[in-house]
DNA sequence: AAGACGAAAGTGGTTGA
DNA sequence: TCAACAACTTTCGTCTT
């Protein structure tokens, strides 16, 4: 749909309005897609289900296999007696095929459930392609490291996508992803940490300015503006008005000087919404940023 | 009436003894 | 393990346009 009219990568979507949109033009790709929204992800309820109803016999099948003949280690038959030599040495290739099958079939199942979460939260977000494969190698990785076990798929996966998204420096908040699954933002937040830290995921500081763009785009903002909250920012950047501060506010408080200055005014509450922070943090942030900056406006102590 | 402002209390996670 | 802590949110009354 939207590939030939932009560059993937220069597709946002915005969830608030549902629309996709171009972060060069401003343009909305495709609108409605909301309307859509719940039938995808019903879509992929259901078959998920379908899958897990496919899938439970054959696991079934599997387990129930390998409790009624399990082959335990004590070398005995059922009447106590202890195997012959032949009989013991049959029973430990029993144990290794038994081992090998039960676990490469719990990772493709595993894998194959991933994907799919991937895909669903990936298009639902209008992930550029680039980001999707880096998740799905992260995932994978995680997997093998046994970093899944205890953890939802689904929310390993999402932490995935936030982490691809931020190496990548795509910027997409933890709220917008999290929103697409049932474990909450901090249990995805906390995996995300654990990702880094265990798959030695070097990540680039976030940058406020690559907020800029997407949240500006959203609201109609006018290109000079744009480039004047990105300048704004990048003057802050060595102030103590943003070190630790969350980059969605920064930029959104960048925008609103911007706007102040440009005679662009957008309203804190529009800016908060899109921004998804609150009107108290942009207001703090522009203080902060004013007064770093010294910037001059009419109505200042 | 809408928007901006800021004080004060609340929230949930991190940190360090 | 728990209290202090930082960053942000919620709530709300007041001021400005």
């Amino acid at each position: 749909m939207s590939e030939n009219i932009c560059p993937q990568n220069k597709i946002i979507f915005d969830a608030e309005r549902g629309e996709y949109i171009c972060t060069e033009t401003g343009e909305v790709i495709e609108d409605r897609v909301i309307d859509q929204g719940p039938e995808w992800r019903a879509f992929t309820m259901e078959e998920k289900e379908k899958r897990s109803r496919v899938g439970e016999p054959l696991n079934m099948a599997i387990y129930d296999k390998g409790i009624s003949t399990f082959i335990d280690k004590r070398n005995k038959d059922a009447t106590g007696k202890n195997l012959s030599q032949k009989a013991r040495l049959t029973a430990i290739r029993w144990r290794k095929i038994q081992a090998i099958s039960r676990i490469q079939s719990s990772r493709d199942r595993n894998l194959t459930q991933a994907m799919n979460e991937l895909e669903r939260i990936g298009n639902l977000l209008a992930i550029p392609k680039v980001a999707m494969n880096e998740a799905s190698i992260i995932y994978r990785r995680a997997l093998e490291k046994g970093l899944v076990r205890g953890r939802s798929i689904e929310s390993v996966i999402a932490a995935s996508i936030y982490t691809a998204c931020r190496k990548l420096k795509i910027p997409r908040t933890l709220d917008e992803i999290a929103q697409y699954t049932k474990g909450d933002k901090n249990e995805i937040a906390k995996i995300y940490r654990t990702l880094i830290k265990e798959l030695d995921i070097k990540v680039p500081i976030a940058d406020p300015k690559d907020y800029v763009t997407r949240i500006g785009s959203l609201l109609g903002l006018s290109g000079a503006s744009m480039k004047l909250a990105a300048d704004i920012l990048e003057k802050a950047k060595h102030t103590d008005a943003v070190w630790g501060r969350d980059p969605a506010g920064l930029a959104a408080a960048a925008i609103y000087i911007a706007g102040l200055i440009n005679k662009e005014q957008i309203t804190q509450d529009r800016l908060a919404k899109v921004a998804g922070v609150t009107e108290v943090t942009i207001r703090n942030r522009y203080r902060s940023i004013i007064n770093a900056l010294n910037i001059k406006l009419k109505h200042l102590p």
